[in-house]
DNA sequence: AATCTAATTCAGCGTTTGTTGAAAAACAAG
DNA sequence: CTTGTTTTTCAACAAACGCTGAATTAGATT
């Protein structure tokens, strides 16, 4: 049914081919399901945008929902792959003292908001397809794990050593608070540009990011500096 | 076509009736759209669920899109009035001072995180749904905006006064990263659960609250403090 | 040119979709 | 009971859905 033996790699860079299909279909389908979600776009409005014929999505990629997938990993490991290089580096560069928090957190965002302000439109719909992944209950737990944990792992085992002693869970917590500040920013909804009145533009991304990084940084610091040398103050009377 | 004149207030509290009915399609519809999104779900999904026929959807309420905007629209009001309240009572406890910053935040969260936790599976269905429409791209701007605007914009003009002289855009895009933060934390999509290995659970809102608000009280005065007292560190190398 | 395989087209399968009109039932008022 | 209205049921429409088998074309290999 689908491919079977040699063929991508034998092809040169032609106009067009059975890869330029699968690229063709890959860059619709990323524009669609960002726009308009996974379940309101159709494998023919798919193959409508992409100039191809139906069936293709079912011979090049099985089904619709191993497109979805398909889409997701094709740029995720490009992007983890740079994230972790950019990390290390971080990590090189300021032994044998940890690195700054913002350092680590920058090696994590600014690979995601550089591509998405200046990677063209593929890149965009790809940053605001992952922000509907994560806060999404259907897909959101899994698809996020198998593509994106190792580099959330590594990235956390950074801030360990940034904040010694630190209560694993203070960490955690502060990974998912950046992790919800850093998605919404990726859906760039416009809901900022109608609440400010045009003060901030969602499509500003740089602006974004400028603020992001010492915004995260800070409150890392208030959960992870304190947890193992002020037991005292935890508790809240209010919740 | 659908409902004229008196009924609703007319009716007392009875087991069958119109407004059972109403109720009945409204619970379904909010359960069914927070787990599975609003295209996935069909209205003889949410009928079959309600025990009801389908044509009620069309008769209650005109169609799916609009029992969509109904079941957003019904908690909002709730919501938005005691958040209003929240935040009012403790301006004028700290007056003639404005508030602490965690006590303004507090006053703008725990009413949401609270109802999600202990208000019952109608509401923590409903703010999943909150977590989903707040970065789609589809939906976000528009409905985040028509049932939000008013309550947001009190609770910026609160921390406005908070944090005297400082940039309208810190104020801004502070309250973005936080709305981010929390309508993460409403989806509980389990990642975290995953990523910890269970050290930090999704579900347990009281310890993400507790630390929501430090964090963001962090953030905010990372941005808003310096903005107009030190404008030479405002710069930055990277991005 | 002949042969074989990979890629594409075409037509249509069976279901499900949102929505509707008309009939039936439940209810309120006289 | 009779009348009039509101609510619910029932059956079905036209359109769109994901998907597929068979026929056709294109490309590479002898």
């Amino acid at each position: 049914m689908a491919k079977t033996t040699k063929s991508a790699p034998l092809r040169g860079p032609r106009k067009a081919g059975p890869e330029a299909t699968r690229q063709k279909i890959l860059d619709a389908a990323e524009i669609l399901f960002a726009e308009r979600g996974f379940h309101s776009v159709s494998v023919r409005d798919i193959t409508a945008a992409a100039g191809v014929d139906v069936a293709l999505v079912h011979y090049h990629f099985g089904n619709k929902q191993l497109l979805f997938e398909t889409v997701f990993m094709r740029r995720a490991e490009l992007l983890n792959a740079e994230r972790l290089r950019r990390l290390e580096a971080v990590v090189q560069r300021a032994k044998p003292r940890a690195p700054k928090v913002e350092e680590i957190i920058d090696a994590f965002t600014h690979p995601l908001l550089d591509r998405s302000a200046r990677g063209g439109p593929g890149w965009k719909a790809y940053f605001a397809l992952i922000a509907q992944v994560n806060n999404s209950t259907e897909f959101g737990g899994l698809m996020m794990t198998r593509y994106f944990d190792p580099v959330v792992h590594a990235f956390i085992a950074a801030l360990r050593r940034a904040f010694p002693g630190c209560d694993e869970r203070e960490l955690y917590w502060s990974y998912h608070f950046l992790s919800g500040a850093l998605t919404l920013t990726f859906a760039e909804t416009g809901r900022i540009d109608n609440l400010s009145q045009g003060a901030c533009r969602s499509n500003d991304l740089d602006s974004v990011h400028q603020r992001l990084v010492p915004y995260v940084a800070a409150g890392f610091r208030a959960l992870c500096s304190r947890s193992s040398t002020t037991p005292a103050r935890r508790k809240r009377k209010t919740l």
